[in-house]
DNA sequence: CCTGTTTAATCGCAAGTTGCAAGTAATTGA
DNA sequence: TCAATTACTTGCAACTTGCGATTAAACAGG
């Protein structure tokens, strides 16, 4: 049997793209990674890294995130989750656009732009790419997509995600705190943290001119956690 | 200046459809609208709610959502949630696409579809849905779907957005537990709702056969509201 | 070699929340 | 008038968290 024809003719369908925020946390800052565009509108403004699907390379939506993201960095993201998606005729000067945005989180020890990119691609700090004049709506998408990493990091262990392949429960909190934009109890914060079996302690300390302090790992084995309470902060009790 | 000519070109644009998942909840069993197909792939089966995004009628996705929801059903949808995005080159047997899946909450007392839609579009319970034959990949979104909602209703307010326009906290704590599947104890139920803003006590009583029970609306200024704990259900404290 | 400093890790507890159970209250129907 | 049913309130044991204090493991400097 042959199917009938697609009832959404070609010329009528949407321009398809993907945007892919990217993260990372750098000397106890939050960091985004930004593209500079080429080609109008908007030429030589910053933006966030994205692209149109090609229905012939990309088996999925994923796909074409990481497309995306090796073509203008050379960096490929190992944690990669669906934001949301937006669709108007108003987003893009020239037709009915809809872009299905992702965030990636990096570890800061994956974090250089290969050679040929180190002018196009370059890390900013979060709160100056929210306030500079970024290509079609990207910096209301920053802005908005930086609200929900902050709401999730309060009830998941999204972080770990941004940590080396080692590190310690210290360096683990103030990547949240980093994210947070607060102070977490010490006592609280590793009594949650080591009530799960999101990370693993290995055999190594790590050796700095303090008290040695153990190395973990993430445990591969598990998904993202979900705590059943929300980080609170100070004095939050009531 | 006139712009450059889209990078994309109409013919490799995937097609571009919106799903709804309609939720309600009638005699203490969640149910979702599902509405029957006429034209191949699937003739005959029944689908979620959607449709292509016309991209001369709507102006974004959710006109989108709202436009398919009325044109099949005569109903339109006072809450409407973006739940995620699929997109492949797998999942419509003629080509790559792209569909944007939201859910809607319903009061029971808004459920009729209009007379010229009774026989294409049904209420069933979820777990009959989830088990029936339906097009495309739906019954696994209709799944996934299921499953965020149950979630979110652990931490928010979502369960208010079924309540018809005046109801008890008896009423509502049901409705949560009909979503969760377990009971809720009732004093911490009740704590926990008039601990927010969430609802306002009207001067009225529901008058049955029994001590008459405050009757509440849905506080119409607020957004759904998030509670920094999951409802953690029977002996779950430890 | 000893000591001070810095950071990691642990201990103790007051304050607050929740789950559970019991009690009181407001109605209707028999 | 009273029993039954449901709504609403009270009380409290069990548990968690935030905060502060203490102990521990290192190194650098004297």
């Amino acid at each position: 049997m042959t199917l009938a024809p697609h009832s959404q003719s070609h010329i009528d369908r949407p321009s398809t793209a993907v945007d892919n925020v990217i993260f990372s946390v750098i000397d106890n800052d939050l960091h985004v990674l930004l593209v500079k565009r080429g080609e109008v509108p908007f030429p030589k403004e910053w933006s966030i890294v994205g692209g149109f699907v090609d229905t012939h390379k990309d088996n999925d939506l994923e796909a074409t995130a990481q497309r995306k993201l090796i073509e203008k960095t050379g960096i490929s993201a190992p944690y990669l989750e669906q934001f949301k998606t937006i669709g108007s005729a108003n987003r893009d000067p020239r037709c009915w656009s809809i872009t299905t945005i992702y965030f990636s989180l990096l570890p800061f020890s994956e974090l250089k732009p290969t050679d040929e990119h180190v002018e196009a691609a370059q890390w900013f700090k979060l709160e100056e790419a929210i306030n500079m004049p970024l290509a079609f709506d990207h910096a209301e998408i920053l802005k908005d997509c930086a609200d929900r990493l902050r709401s999730k990091v309060l009830y998941t262990s999204l972080p770990v995600h941004l940590m080396p392949e080692t590190f310690t429960l210290s360096e683990l909190q103030k990547v949240y705190e980093t994210i947070i934009g607060e102070t977490i109890d010490q006592k609280s914060f590793r009594r949650r943290i080591l009530n799960t079996d999101i990370l693993i302690e290995t055999d190594m300390t790590k050796q700095t001119s303090k008290r040695p302090a153990k190395l973990y790992i993430r445990n591969p084995e598990l998904d993202t956690h979900f705590f059943t309470r929300n980080i609170e902060g100070p004095n939050r009790q009531n």
